[in-house]
RNA sequence: GUCCCCGUAGCUCAGUUUGGAUAGAGCAUCAGCCUUCUAAGCUGAGGGUCGCGCGUUCGACUCGCGCCGGGGACGCCA
């Protein structure tokens, strides 16, 4: 494939690097495409880098690095892959690449067929992805939405990059929020036989909860505030956190996110489990008394002050049970764990890896993603949120309006550490300017010509290439030999942006090579050659469109 | 106050990790292209002091320092 090629071409560089004498210091020798199409298929800067120690002109050593290439274009492993070499202005030296080349990187493609784009630069490394981790106190909403996208799209990437990757969702189904959550129902439901109460303002805001407080009391058969107060406070707790655990797993099911693992709070993080890692921790030296509460010594690991880990109430903060789930899920045997998580968990980082370091784990394994909000627009104005008014956008909203697709798609376009804006008109446009349907396009189109080729003119894909040759033909196949670099490109990052783009790259050059090439042709070799090729580029779509979890329509 | 992120075309963003060629794309605007495989497509044009300044360098959108502007985080909340 086109890496090796590139991989031929480096060590080649390498070895005429001898016809400078002696270099001190080798630099790494990159081969990659230019930024101008003009200045051929590869480009090679190290003239330019070498420059400096040699102290000689770049162009003078571009020249007799060429010189000594030249020599080696009739020999094998440039023969017949290299046309020609070129020295340009700063000292760049670039590779022009025969259309026979291209041939063979797509003979190579159809050879690995549907697995095509899956790399082994992950080594079998072992990785768990926990993401959205929502308490079960209201539905999910458009911030959990994009770090399910993203933290989705990330294991099916990792998962193709030769990783093993599994999705985990946390369930923090204990300690405070949980009571309020019961608290909340049980004042909504007094309030449903004609109480008045005065809500407090720490408790959930949402109309939500007033529809659970009917349910609850239609559930419980109870028709009057007396038998209201009669329930116990833990009943309207545990309904609460069944039914929304209820609401999030549909939620997560529409948006197409399916968990391996779920852990539970309750189950994980128990008492006797947190005062036996505080007391580790104690042993250790990194807990003390001050003011009746147990301080945490995350300054000794870089967090700006000490943290509280059992309030003077009697009652642990959130570090200390998530002390023990991470201390479980270090045990688990993973060699990277990734936490996503929302921009307001911004300063929990550095805590949980002192607490990691603290109890003398790995750090370096353990890696947070900030995944920053997406704001919503519609009519071209900004829809605003507050959680605290309970005035929120749910991922349900988002999905019923945009549709799954759309809705998984956007949230992945931008870069996770940046903010993005997510136009509802827009991704609900079935129009060009809509990527996901420029995309999508372009799949239902081949599927057409292939239908069609084979029906009408009784045409198959070809095994063999001797015809391609075409600037358009060249150019689909440089961009779909492209996909394995930008999958490894996803992974390196945690990342799965770059696919996205990659995804409307390719949609672009195949509907300009459709619209200057026609498939079905008068040459039967012409014909087959390029249903191949096309063939290729329907495989790569779908592949990626799989990977973001995005449907690849056979006919729109 | 402390810390973090951001500032690139009218708009939304790539490019910055590892400094190199003429700073790219989509949308929007304008002008074109369907008797032929899906026009949900394609082609062309206009549009930039890469926030500002200084420094390092043969070379800076990229690195360093200082400003200006925007956003966010800083609880015995999670």
């Amino acid at each position: 494939m086109l890496a090796r090629i590139r991989h031929d071409i480096n060590i080649e560089i390498r070895l005429a690097l001898a016809v400078l004498g002696e270099i001190p210091s080798v630099p790494d020798i990159s081969v990659e495409a230019p930024a101008f199409k003009e200045h051929g298929d590869l480009a090679c800067n190290v003239a330019l880098q070498l420059s400096k120690q040699l102290k000689r002109n770049p162009l003078e050593i571009a020249g007799s690095i060429k010189a000594a290439l030249d020599l080696r274009l009739a020999e094998l492993p440039l023969k017949g892959v290299v046309s020609s070499v070129e020295v340009l202005k700063p000292g760049f030296i670039n590779f022009r690449l025969t259309p026979g080349a291209y041939r063979s990187v797509l003979k190579d493609i159809r050879f690995r067929g549907q697995d095509f784009g899956r790399t082994n630069s992950g080594k079998g490394k072992r990785v768990l992805v926990e993401f959205v981790s929502a308490n079960p106190t209201g539905p999910l909403t458009v911030a959990h939405a994009r770090q399910a996208a993203v933290g989705d799209v990330l294991v099916n990437v990792l998962n193709a990059t030769g990783h093993y990757a599994e999705r985990e969702f946390y369930v923090n189904d204990g300690g405070n929020q949980i009571r309020t959550l019961g608290k909340s129902v049980q004042l909504r439901t007094f309030e449903l036989f004609g109480a008045t109460v005065d809500y407090p303002e720490d408790c959930y805001q949402g109309g939500y909860i007033h529809d659970m407080a009917k349910i609850f009391a239609d559930q419980k058969k109870i028709a009057s505030l007396d038998a209201a107060k009669a329930v116990a406070v833990e009943e309207y707790s545990g309904f609460g956190k069944s039914y929304l655990m209820d609401v999030i797993r549909e939620d997560l099911r529409l948006f197409r996110v399916k968990f391996d693992n779920w852990s539970f709070e309750s189950e994980i993080a128990t008492p006797e489990k947190i005062e036996e890692t505080l007391e580790d921790l104690r042993h250790k030296g990194f807990i003390y008394e001050k003011e009746g509460a147990l301080w945490f010594k995350s300054t000794q690991f870089g967090d700006d002050k000490d943290r509280v880990v059992k309030k003077s109430d009697g009652f642990y903060t959130y570090l200390a049970p998530d002390i023990v789930y991470h201390k479980y899920k270090y045990s688990r045997g993973f060699d990277l764990l990734v936490d996503i998580l929302g921009p307001d968990h911004h300063g929990y980082i550095p805590r949980i890896k002192a607490a990691a370091a603290a109890l003398g784990k790995d750090v370096n394994a353990l890696e947070g993603l900030i995944i920053q909000l997406a704001t919503i627009f519609r009519d071209g104005k900004q829809l605003r949120m507050s959680t605290r008014a309970g005035e929120f956008i749910s991922l349900r909203e988002v999905v019923t309006e945009v549709g799954t697709d759309a809705g998984r798609f956007f949230m992945l376009m931008r870069q996770v550490n940046q903010q993005l804006e997510f136009d509802i008109d827009l991704a609900k446009k079935q129009a060009p300017e809509n990527p996901v349907y420029y995309i999508q396009y372009a799949h239902a189109r081949i599927h057409r010509i292939l239908d069609k080729a084979k029906d009408e003119a009784g045409l198959l894909p070809a095994e063999d290439f001797l015809k391609l040759a075409q600037e358009e033909e060249l150019d689909l196949i440089k961009k779909i030999a492209q996909f394995p670099e930008f999958l490894d490109l996803c992974a390196k990052g945690l990342d799965p942006s770059p696919l996205t783009r990659y995804m409307q790259e390719l949609a672009g050059v195949f509907h300009r090579f459709y619209d200057r090439c026609r498939v079905i042709d008068e040459d039967k070799t012409i014909s087959s050659e390029r249903l191949a090729l096309i063939d290729a580029t329907r495989v790569t779509l779908a592949n990626g469109l799989k990977l973001l979890g995005v449907t690849a329509p056979e006919k729109m």
